[in-house]
DNA sequence: TTACTAGTTCGTTATTGATCGAACTTAATA
DNA sequence: TATTAAGTTCGATCAATAACGAACTAGTAA
């Protein structure tokens, strides 16, 4: 079973999270995500054209800064925001997303 | 004398600009800027320890994102922030960047 | 005219990043 | 015990990017 790591939020700089969000695909990941912010999605839920080891390349880059957790839960791996951290680190961000 | 080219606002993505904001050299930038918003500064006020093409480079990922807007005065280049512009088109912005 | 200053452009190098197919792992299920 | 499903990892390719020095341009000043 693959073991996730999830960076402190602490550690999270603001060019962390505009590197990762400097992408289309991602980002339609993370609006996809916050149009349902209590609900986690597994990976192939979020509908994207792209091959599954990039999108497993994606969902890798904003677990690797911060904005999105993934727990293991049978076959699949289940990813949501991590909406509250986020928020208080980053004032105003998911605000910015969803609506621009 | 050069002729700088700016996009408009309503052309510019979330993605284009989270892509321009993705490299710390530019948030200094912008932050230096946002501390003094009035003030048009020559590219070389800003303290950065770059060369000058790189530090040119950077201003030019800048203004093509719609962040800022050059003019020419006499030999220098002044740069300030398309502020209004950008706070209307992603509202939020200008904040999330001088807190975080 | 000459020199200086501010900034751009060019050519190059090195690094990062997006993308994919194929092979792999783990858990659930037939 | 296969088989399937979900996702990761590997290795490769290709494009984009950061960085720099050097040469260049345009305006200002000596």
């Amino acid at each position: 079973m693959k073991k996730y790591r999830h960076p402190e939020i602490k550690n999270v700089t603001l060019a962390d999270v505009m590197q990762a969000l400097a992408d289309p695909c991602r980002i339609k990941i993370v609006r996809h995500l916050l149009n349902e912010p209590e609900r986690p999605f597994a990976c192939n839920e979020i509908p994207l054209r792209i091959a599954k080891a990039t999108r497993s390349h994606h969902f890798d880059v904003l677990r690797t800064s911060g904005l999105i957790q993934t727990r293991v839960e049978g076959t699949k791996s289940l990813t949501s925001l991590r909406q509250a951290e986020i928020e208080k680190r980053f004032p105003g961000l998911w605000k910015l997303i969803s609506r621009s």
